[in-house]
DNA sequence: GCTATTA
DNA sequence: TAATAGCAACGCTTT
DNA sequence: AAAGCG
């Protein structure tokens, strides 16, 4: 397969000198208004170049855009409809005693929908249908269920359809980890025989919780409550084995929640009393208590580090058992290891006191499992850690680490709170929405495993998610998955149907990097890649692109370690026109952000006075950018002319502040160089909401004026906006951005105008 | 980070 | 099967 | 032809 450069050297007719609009011509089209010229313009330096690839100003040709390509991505088969998708809690808190609040216990299972209906045929017994949380269809991997489920319409003969949660039961009966459910549902079909030993090891029990429909009546229109009342009539008073009725607390959750605690739960859910049912329906009238446990442990060890990761990868914990025996100090207990939570200084002073402690002999009662090779040492250093789960018998889940407890004596470490660890059912359906994939991409990485995620019926590989990518933060590539997966709502439509250049870090930030636009092949199945030009005017350009908007190419390409989005300034749609144009605020050596901010600040006023809307944003580095909407079928050198003249201006009134000089070493010192030069076809611009690879793992974060304006004052500081932390802004402001899709669009036949008089 | 090639 | 090599952008500018 | 630029 031979991808050779092409066109490099044919000196073809298009590479003579076209006409370029020089600064004296930029002086003439100020004063004498803006007939866009249909060449790029040089005002003492014209060029490609940007932030993130690039390609050729050539324009005096335009072709008509090309047609519309249709990007619908396959539809997922064999779901099922709405009607049978569950209602799901969001993410965050409530409050504990709230009056109109029902609590539950979060079970730790797997949520399903069923269905049972009496067959037509009498003497035939009913039929059921289990339904998982993103509409696939489990019956099959709950054969035990299926007569139990029967059962509850034997008598009235009328159809049922129940929402709830399979849980595994431990030896004793009691509700236990999901994990206890992997042999069944693992995907790989297994037989008849293995099928039914994994029925036999591991009792279920399903767990109902609501009733959506009681015969012909749909119940999702009634409030929670009643819809309750009528589960439990329907169910009846007798405990059944196989089909449990929730617990549940009305107005007061206090006392589960201690419970919760005391016992290890993962949370409670807080549903309103009142609250209609929404199928498949992610309501805040749903609301998930989450738990988070921290407590002390003692190092007995550490392993190897992997891959860029400096002095250890893990460290394996414990505690002391009960110490029933004064006489002596208990054994110590493998409690997991604990990989993630540490920066670069951390991993280097922890392993500095470990050093020293080396022994040949592991100091556990029973030997860890072995993920890498372990290095034992005296336990005798104690380190806080937190985690979500902690099963009976088993290991930290999501243990992370915060910190060294130098106060504490190691023997006197011992497990706090009880047993029984439950954990997230959704952590099994990859499809069972933002949480369910956060979590299940936070699973991989814990395990240090590679999975496939499907997402839209489209299924993406993943691996190395425990590979630190920000070594100074501890940042890693599953973090910055997970934040992708959370900030998709605001960063997809942002990139949607525009070609997207990939600027890969696969050894992290500080690791070589390089630029990509040839969409990789083969693509995962059903991923499209659209074949574009990279110069227009060049046929023999074309490489095939990878195009924004699914959930699908952002994490593909996030998995590729192109830590940014970068998008062109079309849309596939009229790939040759322009629906944006920015300026690239790029601050010198030293220069303090708020003189960045003044400079937005006179961009700001300028495009003012000219009724030119505009949207500002942190780059995400140390900069700012400013986009502007334009009209359909706007010439990218319209754009970029417009550009041009503001920053002209603004850098000839404030010499000592801002430039427009490309050439650095012509660059006054201290300055801001207002870079339009992004504004050309092919070339493109970090997008907003998309994470950079700067040094505090930041985010372009879409601001107001009023906040750039007030910015100097109030502090305003873009590291302030990591993939950390920048969620909790977007929560409170919203979708800044969408302003440039759904506001008025730049009117550039007035604003030339009106630059001619000023 | 991925793929094809090599020992 | 495991280790390794090769590969992953571009155009316009100034010197 | 090579280096600088983003
Ligand atoms: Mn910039
Ligand atoms: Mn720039």
């Amino acid at each position: 397969m031979h991808r050779a450069r092409q066109g490099v050297s044919t000196l073809s007719e298009d590479q003579g000198r076209r006409p370029t609009v020089h600064g004296s011509a930029l002086r003439q089209c100020v004063a004498q208004g803006l007939p866009l010229p249909a060449a790029p313009i040089n005002a003492g330096n014209a060029g490609a170049s940007s932030e993130a690839g690039s390609s050729p100003a050539r324009a005096s040709r335009r072709r008509r855009p090309e047609a519309v390509i249709d990007l619908d991505l396959r539809m997922p088969s064999n779901r099922a409809p709405l009607r049978l998708r569950p209602m799901l809690a969001a993410t965050d808190g409530a409050a504990l005693d709230d009056a109109r609040l029902v609590y539950e216990p979060k079970y730790d299972g797997i949520r399903a929908l069923i269905e049972v209906a009496p067959s037509a045929v009498r003497g035939e017994s009913p039929r059921v249908a289990i339904w998982s949380r993103n509409g696939n269809d489990k019956t099959a991997q709950f054969p035990d269920l299926v007569p139990a489920v029967a059962g509850l319409v034997a008598r009235r003969r009328s159809a049922l359809l129940l929402d709830g949660e399979i849980v595994a039961l431990d030896a004793e009966g009691r509700p236990t980890s999901f994990l206890k459910l992997q042999p069944r549902i693992h995907r790989h079909r297994t037989t008849a025989r293995e099928s039914a030993r994994a029925v036999r090891d591991q009792p279920v029990v399903f767990v109902a919780f609501d009733l959506l429909d009681d015969g012909d009546e749909s119940l999702r229109g009634r409030p929670f409550t009643e819809r309750r009342a009528r589960l439990e009539q329907r169910l009846g008073r007798t405990r059944r084995k196989l089909v449990w009725l929730s617990e549940c607390a009305v107005g007061d959750g206090r006392e589960l929640h201690a419970r919760a605690q005391r016992d290890g739960w993962e949370g409670l859910i807080a549903k309103e009393a009142t609250s209609i049912y929404h199928n498949g329906k992610r309501s805040p009238a749903w609301q998930k208590i989450k738990l988070l446990r921290s407590q002390e442990f003692v190092v007995g060890g550490w392993t190897a580090p992997r891959q860029s990761r400096q002095h250890f990868g893990a460290l394996i914990v414990g505690v002391r058992g009960d110490n029933a025996d004064e006489a002596e100090v208990p054994g110590l207990t493998y409690a997991g290891h604990v990989g993630s939570g540490f920066s670069d200084a951390e991993l280097a002073r922890l392993a500095k006191l470990l050093g020293p402690l080396s022994v040949a002999d592991s100091p556990f009662t029973a030997m860890p499992p072995a993920h890498e090779t372990a290095h034992w040492v005296e336990p005798v250093l104690v380190v806080q850690v937190k985690f979500t789960e902690w099963p009976d018998g088993g290991a930290l889940r999501h243990p992370v680490y915060l910190g060294l407890r130098d106060d504490r004596p190691a023997r006197s470490v011992t497990r706090e709170g009880a047993p029984a660890g439950p954990a997230d059912p959704s952590a099994l359906d990859p499809m069972g929405g933002i949480d369910a994939l956060a979590e299940r991409l936070e699973d991989l990485e814990q395990a240090r495993r590679r999975g496939t995620l499907e997402l839209d019926g489209v299924r993406v590989a993943v691996g190395n998610l425990d590979k630190v990518f920000w070594p100074a933060l501890g940042v890693t590539k599953g973090e910055l998955l997970r934040f992708y997966v959370r900030i998709a709502p605001y960063v997809l439509p942002a990139v949607a149907d525009r070609p997207l250049v990939m600027k890969r870090f696969p050894n992290g930030i500080d690791g070589k990097s390089f630029y990509q636009h040839r969409a990789p092949s083969p693509l995962p199945d059903g991923l499209p890649a659209l074949p574009l030009r990279e110069s227009p005017d060049r046929p023999e350009t074309e490489v095939p692109y990878l195009v924004g908007g699914s959930l699908a190419t952002l994490l593909y390409m996030a998995q590729l370690a192109a830590i940014s989005q970068d998008p062109w300034f079309s849309r596939v749609s009229a790939i040759e026109s322009a629906d944006l144009t920015a300026f690239d605020l790029d601050p010198g050596p030293g220069v303090r952000f708020r003189q960045v901010l003044d400079v937005a600040c006179w961009i700001h006023d300028e495009l003012d006075k000219i009724g030119v809307p505009s949207v500002p944003k942190t780059s995400g580095s140390s900069g700012l950018h400013i986009y502007l909407p334009l009209p359909d079928d706007t010439p990218y050198e319209a754009g970029m002319l417009l550009c041009q003249i503001v920053a002209t201006l603004v850098a000839s009134r404030h010499p000592k502040v801002a430039t427009v000089e490309r050439m650095v070493k012509r660059r006054r010192e201290k300055t801001v160089y207002i870079d339009y030069l992004q504004n050309i076809y092919g070339k493109t611009l970090a997008t907003a909401y998309s994470a950079r690879a700067s040094d505090y793992a930041g985010v372009s974060t879409p601001l107001t004026w009023r906040e750039v304006h007030a910015g100097a004052k109030q502090k305003l500081d873009p590291r302030a906006f990591t993939i950390r932390s920048v969620m909790g802004r977007l929560e409170r402001v919203g979708d800044l951005w969408a302003a440039l899709r759904t506001g008025e669009k730049a009117n550039l036949r007035a604003a030339a105008a009106l630059t001619t008089n000023g």
